[in-house]
DNA sequence: CGATTAATTGAACCTGGTCAATCGGAGTGG
DNA sequence: CCACTCCGATTGACCAGGTTCAATTAATCG
């Protein structure tokens, strides 16, 4: 059984545009399935060419390039709302990997239909490009962390970022968001080296700015978080949702 | 006297996808005028609300981000063909700025026609998904060479890839293009303070890899420099052009 | 219970940052 | 024409943030 577009409980977060019933309609008639996986799947990968566009309904997940080293570069982390895919669609093939961390639930669109549903839908044609521009946005802020910013000012920028995008989600209770990333991925995100990373970490913890183990980051200052991160706080950015 | 788009120079390089005469034309019809500017100039910047979009003629520029902190980070180099001012017009306001640094003709198109202009032609508004995809594309290597490589192996990647562009339009003669970018310019896009580029490039050009001076980068052997870079060497990828 | 994966910690080392001084070319005013 | 200034490039010396190597702990799994 697959969730109807218009009782979707992502549409209903305050972070995303509101559309009128007739825009989901058009949405519904588009999605042509929902996948579900484990932890650890790859849902895109790099090189490849898939033949589907996909939601993120829930479940957290990350998004990498592989270099042919052998290292790895991690793009950003994957959240409910983002929609992934539109580079295979548009380019030929993906140039980064998709792979779960938790559970997740997708939303399926077949892009065959793609340009059609473009075509025949320019509001949504619109909204991707204000998709792509958000993470393009997002992208110039990761740029920034890693070539401005010291280990402790990014690892504390990236929490912070994480943190904010799960509280707009309503995955925060008490100051407290579970995070199913390891410190390798972190690692890699911030190109760090493992071991920094963790005493990084461990700086952070012993300063209470934030704390994470055990899959569970708690910041209980916000504002002393981001004020090591040199992040002026900025409210969640409103953004379409497919 | 402005450029006729049928005549755009631009057009008839193979970097850009071929458009039927009919598709030219409504670009024509889009087009609001051009914009001449000196080196120096900010044709865009950051969080403000620009009224126009913009297509790069000739010249080269530089798109940056600049910290609170006063640091800056250099999001990529301008090149003839790039299309800005997308985010601004998606998402309310600028969150780079681009400043010329060769004098810089660009096409202007109207921020106010942007919607119907997406409306009435949805192929030109997949086009710009597509860009906005190249682009997102481009900083996720950007990102994995500022993340994992070395200064060394980053400065040969950053010039092996203006250089590619450069000779994809068109501006190599001879294993040379002009580079009319600082070494701050250089340092900032990549992380590396002001010294450590300047000896970063002293041995790229001690070793024959990269000369670059007096606004001039001399590459003798792409694939030497490739090596360095750990960069598989790959074809330009087709862009759309508006 | 051995094997594997993630986290943790210590120590040695080195890449790249910081500080500081110099040089050369372009522009400017006297 | 010269002195002065400004900016970008260049170089040396010193230092620290972060990497690498190595070993240990803890948890999960077949």
């Amino acid at each position: 059984m697959t969730i109807q577009c218009q009782h979707c409980p992502l549409r209903r977060k305050d972070l995303f545009a509101d559309m009128t019933l007739a825009e989901i309609e058009t949405i519904q008639r588009f999605k042509a399935g929902e996948l579900v996986v484990e932890p650890g799947a790859q849902i895109l990968v790099e090189g490849s060419t898939a033949p589907q566009l996909y939601t993120v309904l829930s479940g957290l997940g990350i998004r990498e390039k592989k270099l042919h080293t052998g290292d790895r570069q991690v793009i950003n982390f994957l959240f409910p709302g983002d929609f992934i895919g539109l580079q295979a669609s548009v380019m030929g093939e993906m140039n980064h990997t998709v792979e779960a961390r938790t559970p997740m639930r997708l939303c399926v669109f077949n892009r065959s239909e793609f340009w059609d549903f473009c075509k025949k839908h320019p509001n949504r044609a619109y909204d991707m490009t204000w998709m792509s521009a958000i993470e393009e946005h997002f992208l110039g802020e990761t740029l920034a962390a890693l070539g401005q910013r010291s280990a402790l000012q990014s690892m504390a920028w990236a929490l912070m970022r994480i943190y904010q995008r799960g509280a707009a989600l309503g995955m925060v209770r008490d100051s407290r968001m579970t995070l199913p990333y390891t410190q390798r991925d972190m690692a890699d995100a911030l190109g760090l080296s493992l071991v920094h990373t963790n005493k990084t970490l461990g700086k952070l913890k012993e300063r209470e700015l934030a704390l994470w183990s055990d899959q569970v980051l708690h910041i209980p200052d916000l504002d002393a978080l981001a004020a090591v991160a040199e992040m002026p706080a900025q409210a969640p950015r409103l953004r379409p949702l497919l």
